[in-house]
DNA sequence: TATTGTTATACTCTATAACTATA
DNA sequence: TATAGTTATAGAGTATAACAATA
């Protein structure tokens, strides 16, 4: 049973249907490794003591870069802006991110790490060697990693033609 | 600055920094294509007007292949069991799943799929070729699609080997 | 004692709509 | 008109703890 429409790229490759059983294998792996990366960050997190979440340390760890609005972060993030307000709220009053002011545009509020957040950034990692991912990454041996890495690399690159959303999403929780 | 244990693997390898460094990266490009993946199904699902989200949907797609327990969804879907409660009641006030009794063992209500479940189960996919990933994949190509699959594979049972939870999850929303 | 299903509760993540201030 | 940030609100997803029924 499949959808009556076909795209141009499918009609012109006429082989629809193994992609649709690639996509649909693929999605289901990478749903499940993607759980366990949510689960090993979850984990270490809680295990460092700071308090906070994910996504909170998502928004901490892109501002160890540089510098950023909400706007700016909701772009990278794949988020409605309005998401990250209490976010940001959190990690205001835990004393990790400061509110400043850009007085050439006086809407915008950039975010800026605090010490103690640019700390917790430095002490908290997104990924450690101890993390299910690492291990089993480590499990499957570097070229068969730098392989996978190109080949996801790629997938991003051409769901990004297709995709305006993606387009800007440098970093996730 | 590292964590100062070293694993047995990464010590018996010798080159724990440069998988951090693939899994990082493989973590974010991860994270961003199973979001996409999910977005996917959510605005599929909107358009179905079955008026069910993907988690329910998750269930039922499970339960068109046999009927389970909600502790054998729990296992599968590396959810708490009672995550999946309102989620089964939704999906019964909705006439789509029923509880059933197990006579041999009364503490068990194997839930199964109703006439009007198992046609919306039939009818939305959870992948369809209109899909960001499916296009995405139609872009890489067969060959390399097939790869990506393939280290996939691989890598979720390197994930199994080291992490119980992982074991019984043979899929997800 | 252990397991299944459940209730109660709470927290995180997420979005939409409507608003204020600024551009 | 448009953008940045916000408030209000609502809903989905998730977990833990404690309990009843059953094994």
């Amino acid at each position: 049973m499949r959808s009556p429409t076909l795209t141009e790229a499918e009609s012109s490759v006429g082989s629809g249907e193994a992609f649709i059983v690639h996509a649909e294998e693929i999605r289901r792996l990478i749903l499940m490794v993607s759980k366990t990366a949510i689960r090993d960050l979850d984990r270490r997190l809680d295990a460092s003591g700071a308090g906070i979440s994910g996504l909170q340390f998502g928004v901490m760890r892109l501002l160890n870069h540089e510098s950023a609005t909400i706007s700016e972060l909701s772009g990278r993030m794949m988020l409605a802006p309005a998401t990250l307000v209490p976010v940001v709220d959190a990690l205001e009053r835990k004393g990790f991110v400061q509110r400043s002011s850009d007085p050439r545009d006086r809407r915008r509020n950039p975010l800026v790490l605090t010490e103690n957040g640019l700390e917790v950034v430095n002490r908290v990692h997104f990924t450690s060697d101890m993390d299910s991912l690492a291990q089993g990454l480590l499990n499957l041996g570097e070229g068969k990693a730098q392989q996978l890495q190109t080949l996801l690399y790629e997938l991003v690159n051409s769901l990004i033609a297709d995709d305006a959303l993606v387009d800007r999403a440098l970093a996730m929780t």
